[in-house]
RNA sequence: GGCGCUAUCGUCUAGGGGCCCAGGACACAGCCCUCUCAAGGCUGGAACACGGGUUCGAAUCCCGUUAGCGCUACCA
């Protein structure tokens, strides 16, 4: 009987996010990330990240970063790694050789354009092609040749003609026949190892218990477990989460706008809604909540609730949700995103933006939306007269400047030490008591001179951000 | 073609035999609040793919059909 402290050592999962380096982090790859995050959060875990660069063609340094940066941004921290796959590649050769001792894999001297010639012959007779050792293995003889003569050799699995079943966290009981997968190669004819081999091989040394990742490699799933046994080791538990798709039903792709989370940052959405949003595309806690912050997520998050059917990215609720979170975190959590959006429209100021990001947050769904109105409430430059801004002036006319100067007349008096919301609203509404104008008709003019406008915060709040000289000067010029 | 996976409102989902003539959220429409727009509140339309079983009773269990997707590489 183990004590209950080695027993926690041998339960402790570890888990791994295994992306290849294609230049960017996928929302799907994202949210495998994040799955695999949350249940290492919620078991006391480990979060491995193995970076599977064995594409040559493909990897490079930079596009690996973008992962990182891309995971790190997100708040997907891992505990060990980056591993490179590519750096084990004496392992995978040495497990490859070890299956070729053991009778479980042979060698296959059959070179790759004898088999797309074996494949045209199949295709040909309209039969699907499928490695058959009885079928395709060189005659002994030829093969005694070839060897002799050094020639290359791939080394191909033996599969097993038997069931090969697992209980899948999400999907429940998955069963396969051996003798419906073929002896697939394990181990090209140059040495290296290829993908399941690799795979294998890397899951075992690390240890990995937990295999979470996209349901497209359920079909991978029973040559890697025959591995796993072939090898002497039991498999890991699988999690097979579902795809996330586009709008119109299909694989999420460039032709469906952003797929990178990299993207997103730039749009302006916040690493915390992300998440968040991220967490529910696939997986549900069991009840009604849909704003669950970092530690809830982690708390309620199980395999088992994990969804069965892909799910299509919805950008709008993205939005949505990306507004609830600048409408609830302080403004001291929004200050760097908010500064880098700044930067991105060169806008540059000393000013605490703290009030700024007060006053107009409630009205963004994006860091974007929301540093656009900053830039306009700090820089008169950016204001842009829009359609229902010109609409509003001439409805009202001459009333538009007559009202203006009005309300300069009125503002003047107040000095800076009375420059604020609740005074301006007072003399506002005054203003427009003794002079008998329509409330609306002394605001809205404010608001469409001091930022282009018909939408704003209540005007007083917006008088009070924009400063007593700057809004003064900006009523003085639309009612001049 | 073979093998496998999947199937609740337009979308994300709750549901694991009676609590469901199906609940929440986004989106949409209307109303309230109101100097505008948001936010917030209220209201409305909107779904168990189809066909058979099992059962006193099925969105829930079983079988089939259909549809979608994945894999079927000396790619990962």
């Amino acid at each position: 009987m183990p004590s209950p402290r080695s027993r926690i050592v041998m339960t402790a999962p570890r888990v791994r996010f295994a992306p290849s380096p294609t230049g960017y982090l996928h929302v799907g790859g994202a949210r495998t990330a994040l799955f695999n995050w949350l249940y290492a959060r919620a078991t006391g875990g480990t979060f491995v990240l193995r970076i599977e660069d064995t594409d040559k063609e493909r990897s490079t340094p930079a596009h690996t970063q973008v992962i990182l940066d891309g995971l790190s941004w997100l708040g997907v921290g891992w505990d060990e790694g980056p591993f490179f796959q590519g750096a084990y590649a004496e392992r995978h050769h040495a497990d490859a050789e070890r299956l070729l001792a053991a009778g479980r894999a042979y060698k296959d001297y059959l070179t790759a354009s004898e088999l797309d010639i074996e494949r045209a012959k199949a295709k040909a007779l309209g039969a699907p092609f499928r490695f058959e050792r009885a079928r395709h293995e060189l005659p002994a003889a030829e093969q005694a040749r070839r060897k002799t003569a050094g020639m290359p050799y791939a080394i191909r699995f033996a599969m097993p003609d038997a069931e090969i079943a697992w209980d899948d966290a999400v999907h429940g009981h998955i069963s396969w026949q051996g003798r419906d997968l073929d002896d697939f190669i394990i181990l090209r004819s140059d040495g290296s190892a290829i993908y399941n081999m690799a795979v294998v091989s890397d899951d075992i040394a690390m240890a990995i218990t937990h295999v979470i990742r996209g349901d497209d490699h359920i079909s991978n799933t029973p040559k890697q477990i025959a591995l796993y046994r072939a090898l002497g080791h039991e498999p890991p538990v699988f999690a097979h989460v579902p795809m996330i798709l586009g709008t119109d039903g299909k694989k999420l792709s460039k032709r469906h706008g952003a797929t990178a989370v990299g993207d997103y940052r730039d749009m302006g959405i916040l690493p915390a809604a992300m998440r968040n949003f991220l967490a529910l595309l696939g997986w549900s806690p069991g009840g009604n909540d849909e704003i669950l912050p970092e530690s809830d997520l982690i708390a309620r998050f199980t395999l088992e609730h994990i969804q069965k059917k892909a799910a299509v990215f919805d950008a709008a609720k993205l939005e949505w949700m990306n507004g609830q979170y600048l409408s609830m975190l302080p403004v001291l959590e929004l200050l760097a995103p908010v500064r880098r959006q700044l930067d991105l429209l060169h806008v540059q100021t000393e000013r605490d933006l703290a009030p700024l990001i007060d006053a107009v947050k409630t009205r963004s769904r994006t860091v974007t939306h929301l540093a656009e109105q900053i830039a306009v409430r700090l820089d008169a430059s950016r204001i842009v007269r829009d359609d229902k801004g010109s609409q509003f002036a001439a409805k009202l006319g001459d009333r538009f400047a007559a009202n203006l100067r009005l309300v300069h007349q009125a503002l003047s008096v107040c000095d800076a030490s009375e420059w604020n919301a609740a005074l301006l609203e007072a003399a506002l509404k005054r203003l427009a008591e003794s002079t008998g104008v329509k409330l609306g008709d002394v605001m809205q003019p404010i608001r469409v001179a001091l930022t282009g406008g018909t939408v704003s915060e209540p005007v007083p709040e917006l008088l009070a951000v924009v400063g007593r000289e700057e809004s003064l000067a900006r009523i003085g010029r639309a009612g001049g």
